[in-house]
DNA sequence: CAAGGTTAGTGTATACTTTACACCTTCGAA
DNA sequence: TTCGAAGGTGTAAAGTATACACTAACCTTG
């Protein structure tokens, strides 16, 4: 009944960006393949088998900021994703024969997704050892293993988060527009909102509070900002 | 980078089941315990290490088979567990050595709901070797490793998938009152409502429909028996 | 410095949804 | 026949969601 078994397990990450251009997803070169004879794919989600000691949690934090400079940011664990070839696709092989000891080994990972405003954590993705590129969420083209899977997965979950839970904050920076707030609602949510409807809904919310501050170096009338406090629930 | 790991995979299963009596959850007797100098919980989440070739989900489904009997039921996924320690307590320790190779290896689990109508599947739990109980959900002792967290879990997964996806279903008899509907929707939800607005909001979902057939054998006014169709989603 | 471009910001009327609430019906048992 | 027990039904009032159009404030350019 307890079988021996021996597989791999790692944590994949799913870092949304947001900023005023859109919504991205953060993707890795696939460093150390041999130039020459793949024609695969050569991106993939940032991930990494966990350590002996760690928890998952803790793996998603150290792979990513490994990986990508990343730190501190919110993450939250959405599905474990253990096809038994998940990692076994022809167009996989090279690169797990260049970076692993055991390139057949079946590896079971956890999915995470990751918030952050491109626009306060600036977080320079190039500056790292192999590529790190934010694309945006419509033109990311094939990855590698799962990872499209993984990523749908993702979105699905952040789509159903978004409405219930107080996430889309960690999405913008920390002083923001209301238009800031809608235009980010319609990009996860995929449909339009007005803007009266949509400015009078957040006015009943108590967490999200007007700051004596306006927008400054914009051509047009600068709009009010506003901030996002956790604890603001009575009153 | 690339660790060299050593680590387990399990699944455990929270099987939610219901009748009119209320919601009870699906545990296991730690067999093959040597009676007497262990004081610690003797019950546990049905769950086991996955073999190398299947799925999670098939994982689950296996579990479930081989420890319970339980077959073809609802099965979702909910989340992954992968404390370094969660099976390091000492309270588990026995069990674990009279049970694994390797007691002291890391084990990460990723758990599974299910769920079943008590009435319909009438599982027959203590027909198997090593107690099956079904307990009510608020008389839930102690259990083994983190199997309180994963449940306290699952049911909060629960709570969050009954209201927007038909999953209320698959924990009722084919053929259900509206009243063992509002019920369980009342254990779930944890809040009562009103019977005439919610029988209302019944109505208006057309996955539910009446059957030309009442209740027998109860001794007031027979109800109106409704079943479930997935696909009555026009109309 | 005036005009034009651009986004910010605001209120009301209507449709829809949610809530609160009480009485008669139908069966089996005594 | 009566009684106990759960089944089954409608309406009014409150609250929520939707649709919709103009003025305000800043920057830029001529």
């Amino acid at each position: 009944m307890s079988a021996s078994q021996s597989l791999h397990l790692s944590v994949d990450c799913v870092v949304f960006g947001y900023d005023d251009t859109g919504l991205r997803v953060l993707v890795i070169d696939q460093k150390g393949l041999p130039d020459g004879d793949h024609d695969g794919p050569k991106t993939q989600l940032p991930g990494d088998l966990i350590l002996m000691d760690e928890g998952l949690e803790q793996a998603a934090e150290r792979v990513l900021q490994e990986l990508t400079q990343l730190q501190g940011i919110y993450l939250k664990q959405f599905m474990a994703f253990g096809d038994p070839y998940r990692v076994s696709e022809l167009k996989d092989r090279a690169w797990l024969q260049s970076v692993r000891h055991l390139p057949e080994q079946r590896v079971v990972t956890v999915g995470y997704y990751g918030l952050v405003s491109l626009q306060d954590y600036n977080p320079r993705p190039a500056s790292f050892a192999g590529g790190v590129q934010w694309l945006d969420l419509n033109e990311v083209g094939p990855l590698a293993f799962d990872h499209n899977a993984i990523l749908d997965q993702a979105f699905e979950s952040l789509k159903e988060q978004i409405e219930h839970h107080h996430i889309s904050f960690e999405l913008l920076p920390k002083k923001f527009t209301l238009t800031q707030l809608q235009a980010l609602y319609e990009l996860v949510l995929e449909r339009k909102f007005d803007k009266r409807n949509f400015r009078k809904n957040v006015k009943k919310m108590n967490h999200v509070v007007p700051l004596d501050e306006k927008q400054t170096g914009v051509m047009h009338k600068p709009a009010q900002l506003f901030s996002y406090h956790p604890n603001e629930n009575s009153k």
